[in-house]
RNA sequence: GCCGGGGUAGGGUAGCGGUUAUCCUGUAGCCUUGUGGAGGCUACGAUCCGAGUUCGACUCUCGGUCCCGGCCCCA
């Protein structure tokens, strides 16, 4: 092979393209469904906007290059910071809420493996100007409600960062996003490593330890015990309240932390069966970035789906429309141009473009899998009905144009 | 960044220090340009790249690269 495609990307033959789109298209009806609307970024941004959202250590796995002009620049690798930053650009004006969503290729530098690659597509929402438990319920549902539709069966944990982040409110805030980062890997070591280190009173470090633990049922009540009555279990417990209505699966899991620091509240997992070490398909919460890009104090909530780890484990296959091939010889080229060209009004029409003879053309059109092969002969062209072939049983008729089309249509 | 397994025609494979490098499949054409699926014939087509060892390397050694799986990371 002479040039082989980069690292960590992927050709999508027709046959996967087929698939992918169609998956895309029954997620895009879900969330047109929803009223979101579909935005658009560029696919490559100032390299500042995402250090500033992820710090100068990401640099290390993005697509970074200076331009000719030596700006700093990096493909995308990701798309809330983006969407952001457009917000802050040129929506702030815009009524509230604004439920958008986007579906593109996002690009990382790091090592591929199964679920992983260079180059990879997101489909992801985002509620902006909404903090009300409502909008993490709902984001949380459609989320749900898209995989469900692609058929994938996931694994919905929920949690709230407000509770925890109540707990350590004293603390400084470095300290609380180093506790946050050692939750999120579920360190426990480290974790009482670390309260030693910074030597935190007794109570606290055995509430948190107690804390991250909570899942179940009774989670709520336990939380309360643990924290107190505290505003921020009220609206997690709303937001569970909502997702019953919306009849919605899920396990409490306060241990979910997502160590970044923008994340303000509720956070969500869904993880997926048979992916390997990458079965995470969907990660989410409530964040406020739009400050940090210099907007005004929005609140925003919001999910990135992984479609590639979508993609492996999806079973769904597209619909086959029925493939009609038209026959014909030298002397009836033109005349196949013209009954093609009529009937792709209402069909999918393949005409020969080799110039092969009848018996080949109709050897190719079994080869590619026509359902039925029209042919456009002399013969046809002076009764001036078309003969119909129905490739699968070999029966064939003879019909006017409308006729053919309106059996093909039918069949 | 780390660990392991790999790389032979477009796809799937066999093999071996010296072979015309195996087989299946595919594609194109032909077996009367008016009837496909079978069959026959012909053509196309490969040892990932580089260095080393050797009389001789697809085969052994080293380096690179890419793929697969795992660790780290995961916005």
């Amino acid at each position: 092979m002479k040039v082989s495609k980069p690292r960590g990307t992927r050709d999508f033959l027709p046959e996967e393209t087929a698939r992918r789109r169609n998956v895309e298209n029954i997620m895009r009806q879900v969330v047109n469904k929803w009223d979101y609307k579909e935005v658009i970024t560029p696919t490559f941004e100032n390299l500042e906007l995402f250090t500033l959202k992820s710090g100068e250590g990401v640099i290390g796995e993005l697509y970074n290059f200076s331009d000719k002009g030596d700006r700093k620049m990096a493909l995308r690798p990701e798309l809330t910071a983006p969407v952001m930053r457009m917000y802050v650009n040129e929506m702030q004006a815009t009524p509230r809420p604004q439920k958008l969503f986007y579906f593109e290729n996002c690009f990382r530098y790091e090592r591929p493996q199964k679920g992983r690659f260079r180059e990879f597509w997101q489909f992801g929402v985002e509620v902006i100007g909404s903090n009300r438990p409502d909008a993490d319920a709902e984001i949380i549902a459609l989320a749900t409600t898209m995989l469900n539709a692609a058929g994938i069966k996931g694994d919905l944990h929920v949690g709230h960062l407000g509770i925890i982040r109540h707990m350590l409110k004293e603390l400084e805030p470095d300290q609380q996003s180093k506790i946050m980062r050692l939750v999120d890997k579920k360190d426990d070591t480290g974790l009482e490593d670390y309260f030693e280190e910074i030597n935190i009173p007794v109570e606290l470090r055995r509430n948190l330890l107690e804390l991250i633990c909570v899942t179940g049922t009774d989670a709520i009540a336990k939380a309360r015990e643990i924290v107190g009555d505290i505003e921020e279990i009220d609206k997690f417990e709303q937001i569970l309240i909502f997702l019953d209505a919306y009849d919605i699966d899920y396990s409490i899991n306060l241990g979910i932390a997502r160590g970044l620091d923008y994340y303000t509240g509720m956070v969500f997992e869904i993880y997926a069966e048979g992916l390997g070490a990458q079965n995470q398909v969907c990660g989410g919460g409530s964040y406020q970035l739009i400050p940090l890009f210099g907007g005004g104090d929005v609140p925003s909530t919001g999910f990135g789906l992984g479609f590639d780890r979508i993609m492996e484990v999806c079973e769904i296959m597209p619909e086959k429309q029925k493939s009609v091939v038209i026959i014909a010889t030298d002397e009836t080229r033109t005349d196949a141009i013209k009954v093609a060209t009529s009937m792709r009004k209402e069909l999918t029409v393949y005409l020969d473009i080799m110039q092969r003879n009848f018996k080949t053309q109709l050897s190719h059109a079994n080869n590619i899998g026509a359902d039925y092969a029209v042919i456009v002969g002399k013969k046809e062209i002076e009764s001036g009905k078309l003969t119909v072939k129905n490739m699968e049983i070999g029966d064939q008729s003879q019909l006017t144009l409308d006729e053919a089309i309106e059996l093909i249509k039918n069949s």
